[in-house]
DNA sequence: ACCCGTGAATGATCCGTTTCAATGAACCGA
DNA sequence: TCGGTTCATTGAAACGGATCATTCACGGGT
């Protein structure tokens, strides 16, 4: 900045300036200036930048899990957004681990990062705070928080459980099962619990199996179905209700593994509705989440809580909680019923 | 800093070399230093180390299409080494956009970047070189260069698009289709033209048909599939090279729409092999190329560059070109006689 | 000729850390 | 007892910009 200070025979401050203020300089200064900047090159030193503004023109997004193409949409949707208004997003993976969701967020707060988008593997309130008491704004995506404390943006995982399990009952199974896990995972333990009430309403006759895995993995979903086709055809469910669409892409892999047909012997729902659930070996009914708009809606509450603290204004927090709707697919088609 | 130093009755440098080099400090005032660190909640400002330091502890990562999960596949592998190296990783989404991808490669410059993975849309050597001249050390990933100019890390694209080819010929098929795009990426270039030199070494009777995309996304397919289709029967090919699996999953769902099976009446094969693709309605064949690999090995190199440029040694830049591996699966099944 | 107002440019200060020369204290051996 | 070491700690000078009170120059009005 000296250097281009030198060149265009002004100060550093009035370098400052033509960045700044435009309107302070006077047309033939800045465009010396400008010259000078396109001559050597220069590019401002964000460091210096936000070591002087306290915080910075980034945003940072934790997740739980970047293969999830559900978590790409939302990243996305965001995305667009905060480019507009000139922000850089960070993301970060936590891999579904805890220690690694607090060291990403450890390095945000280090940074002084301007927000942080966050899906939060389990709710850890104090995180949250955390970095508030820094001066960080935070807005909990894809998670419904019921408090005041933050804005969240999110859908009912409980309307969209009951909807999976009575859409299966409504095809006339009885037997059915929830495959998902870790339970540690809010999304899993509403979506479960959707089911259960649904199960529940029905009444005598119905049940519903639960198969916890370890991570709402594809791989997870087919070591399920080898667990679940290996049942007795007596106690085994005929329709299965998955917590996400990679566990229940990786159930139809299992099940078809195993010489069970979907849907004639094992219908199948996921959850997300992502691209890829159409294009299934067989086409997968789910649960639609906005995704985009999940990831949109979340950076506006974002950027709002933002300006709010910049200027000192007190600030409600949002609850943004969207609507789940059912997608039938031919993986969820009525059975037929048995020849012979 | 400086409540800490006070609250431990230390000076500020001291502070700084309990966190930089404890072993000069003594243990009894060590401790002193971490308890009121620990008492007053203190976080280091990254921006202000950054600033004395010249650059940051960060690395940032320019993709084409975060919601192609072969990136987010490579991005892991990348994540996974640096995260063990106490980097952080900073994901930017350029979505085929060159000016997006431009600013995204400027907002990492202006924040002095420890180093840059880049998978770039076009060969722009220049801003390549532009954030070298800076300083910053950047790898090509997705993309084996042949220059010495830079680290780059990728699949022989042009072997990979033959094996392609080679696989479909194989199969007895004699008319083929590429279907990819824009004609701006190396990848797709070298893909197709990998799959002409295997359809011009066959000779006689065989054909390519290009049929070229504005993108390489689900929905370029799924319209891709919908010309084909409407060629009249003689003429249209009978398999179908994509340039990657999103455009192969695409066109199944288009030609399944269209009424065409597949195998049967259309073969296809994809490239990247995604998880997806084994899941796909007809299991996809593939050309698979080791996807976490790339992204682990660009890290590396990364880091080699990185700490040659710190220690001001030389480095030479090195090409890392994996090799890319035929991946067969029900959607390229030999056809069978036509019954009747 | 003098004063005041206005717009343009300046330069010192500060942001929060690291680094390094300098200070000081304690200890050793002669 | 004194010089010489070693070890722990200090304080000030960067790092690269933003900010803001101050200075400067110029014009218009009286």
């Amino acid at each position: 900045m000296r250097d281009v200070a030198m060149l265009a025979r002004v100060s550093v401050g009035t370098v400052s300036n033509v960045l700044n203020s435009p309107d302070r300089v006077s047309d033939a200064t800045r465009q010396r200036v400008e010259e000078a900047i396109a001559k050597l090159g220069w590019v401002p030193n964000e460091s210096a930048r936000q070591l002087r503004a306290g915080r910075s023109r980034s945003i940072g997004m934790v997740v739980m899990d970047l293969s999830n193409p559900f978590f790409a949409d939302v990243i996305r949707g965001a995305e667009r957004l905060l480019y507009d208004e000139q922000y850089s997003v960070q993301v970060g993976n936590s891999d579904s681990d805890l220690s690694r969701e607090l060291t990403l967020l450890e390095r945000f707060e280090q940074q002084r990062i301007g927000g942080v988008l966050f899906a939060p593997i389990e709710d850890r309130a104090e995180r949250v705070l955390k970095l508030r008491r820094r001066g960080i704004p935070v807005v909990i995506v894809d998670r419904a928080g019921t408090g005041t404390d933050y804005c969240s943006v999110g859908v009912d995982d409980l309307v969209g459980g009951r909807l999976a399990a009575e859409h299966l009952l409504d095809q006339g199974h009885h037997r059915l099962a929830f495959v998902g896990g870790p339970s540690t995972l809010a999304q899993v333990r509403d979506r479960r619990r959707g089911a259960e009430l649904a199960v529940d309403q029905a009444g005598e006759g119905t049940s519903l199996l639960v198969v916890s895995t370890p991570t709402t993995s594809l791989e997870a979903g087919v070591s399920s179905a080898g667990e679940i086709a290996a049942l007795p055809e007596a106690e085994r469910p005929t329709a299965v209700f998955a917590a996400n669409d990679l566990i229940a892409i990786g159930l139809l892999q299992g099940f078809t593994t195993a010489g069970l047909r979907v849907p004639d012997d094992m219908a199948i729902i996921g959850y997300d509705d992502i691209a890829f659930a159409a294009a299934a070996a067989v086409p997968l009914s789910s649960i639609r989440q906005p995704r985009e708009d999940i990831g949109r809606k979340s950076a506006e509450l974002l950027l709002a809580e933002m300006e709010a603290a910049d200027a000192a204004l007190p600030h409600v927090h949002e609850t943004i909680r969207f609507v789940p709707q059912l997608v039938a697919r031919r993986s969820t088609h009525r059975r037929k019923p048995r020849k012979g």
